[in-house]
DNA sequence: ATAATTACTGACTCACTGGTCATTAAGAGC
DNA sequence: GCTCTTAATGACCAGTGAGTCAGTAATTAT
């Protein structure tokens, strides 16, 4: 009775994949990474990767859906599941949303797109649609209902929604590069900016209508 | 007398390097751009790319400081060359600079910084040092000034002065990805998100002392 | 003019890696 | 156990692109 040299395993290989592949496009980013060094670290060879997926962008590109699928149904399900007002909302749910992101694989996506975007257009125009479009929308009502409620003033925050989410693109590259040279304190950091926010925004202490 | 089939031109050719360079960088990344094409670009051969730099990744060095030293020296003379309040200052000459970033040569910086920046450890720290560090601190005091003279009101924003110009790496983010799905108008972004900080750092109507 | 210098060329090398495929063997079915 | 299917291997191929260098010609010195 030999050991056998290895285990068929149909079903995980992909997630293991994946998985793998993530980590190393994290390392060296996109181009610079190895399918070989991929396949070596989900413990398969290079022609069983193959197998799997067509080509090396179809991986890029499997990476990518697979952190952000599960991403968006979170922010979905925190929207629905809550009939807080909108400055609660914003100063709960939304900002322990965005507080995680920065030490979450949303920091190689977001390093991965902004690097290698430009030459996938199909994997950028999903991202557009899947996380960036439904965002802003979603964002823009919650903005909306606040001031329908005479809690916010009249601001143009809503037709820039990008507004609340920019300072997790700061967090993120800054714990990309400069980590090392100046520790950040992201969610201090983002809770100082909602703060900021919602300050600017709340309308005057006598409500409205 | 026949055309010379060049001209020796020792003194031009680094800046036409690094200028082909960047344009070569802006359109494929860093690693997926050809020396060859950046050489072609600047009209000369391979071999002549390579007796001013020794290799790709010392071009690539010099492609992020030729854009970033020019840039430092506005920002710093415009600093220099005010007496303004901080309020008028932010809204101003500060405004008008962080309006012209998104459609500079520092939406590449931005790109490839981002995507390479891990991989090159001193020249991220170069970019700490002579950008970011200094950056910060000249916002800083900037904020300072305002809470000192009484135009601000104490708030967090001068530990994370990062919020100033996190919205520039939204516009810049936005213009490299999504202009064609959406176009953005940063311009009006940015000034939004000046009103916004402001209104919220401002000290209320009767000034302290 | 002639010689000396060196900016410049372009063909070549060589390492590297994405992708292929003939072969092997694990596991399912009989 | 025996056969069949197919998950899995790993050696191989072909394209590519960074970096080299022997030679050439533009320019300078004499």
């Amino acid at each position: 009775m030999t050991k056998p040299r290895y285990r068929r395993r149909k079903e995980e290989r992909p997630a293991e994949i994946t998985q793998a592949a993530m980590e190393t496009f994290a390392e060296h980013g996109y181009a610079a990474a190895r399918v070989d060094d991929v396949a070596k670290r989900a413990g398969i060879s290079k022609g069983l990767l193959y197998l799997y997926f067509k080509t090396k962008e179809e991986l890029f590109k499997a990476v990518i859906r697979s952190v952000v699928v599960p991403r968006i149904d979170a922010l979905k399900t925190a929207i629905t599941d809550s009939d807080l007002s909108a400055e609660e909302f914003l100063r709960g749910p939304f900002l322990e949303f965005i507080q995680k992101l920065p030490d979450s694989p949303a920091r190689i996506v977001v390093r991965l797109l902004v690097a290698e975007g430009p030459k996938h257009p199909d994997l950028t125009a999903y991202y557009y649609d899947q996380v960036v479009s439904s965002g802003m929308d979603a964002l823009r009502q919650l903005i909306d209902k606040g001031v329908k409620q005479g809690e916010f003033r009249q601001s143009r925050l809503d037709e820039f929604p990008q507004l609340l989410i920019a300072p997790v693109l700061v967090s993120i590259i800054w714990k990309t590069l400069f980590e090392k040279h100046l520790p950040l304190d992201t969610d201090k950091l983002l809770q100082t900016h909602i703060d900021l926010i919602v300050t600017a925004i709340k309308a005057p202490a006598g409500g409205a209508t």
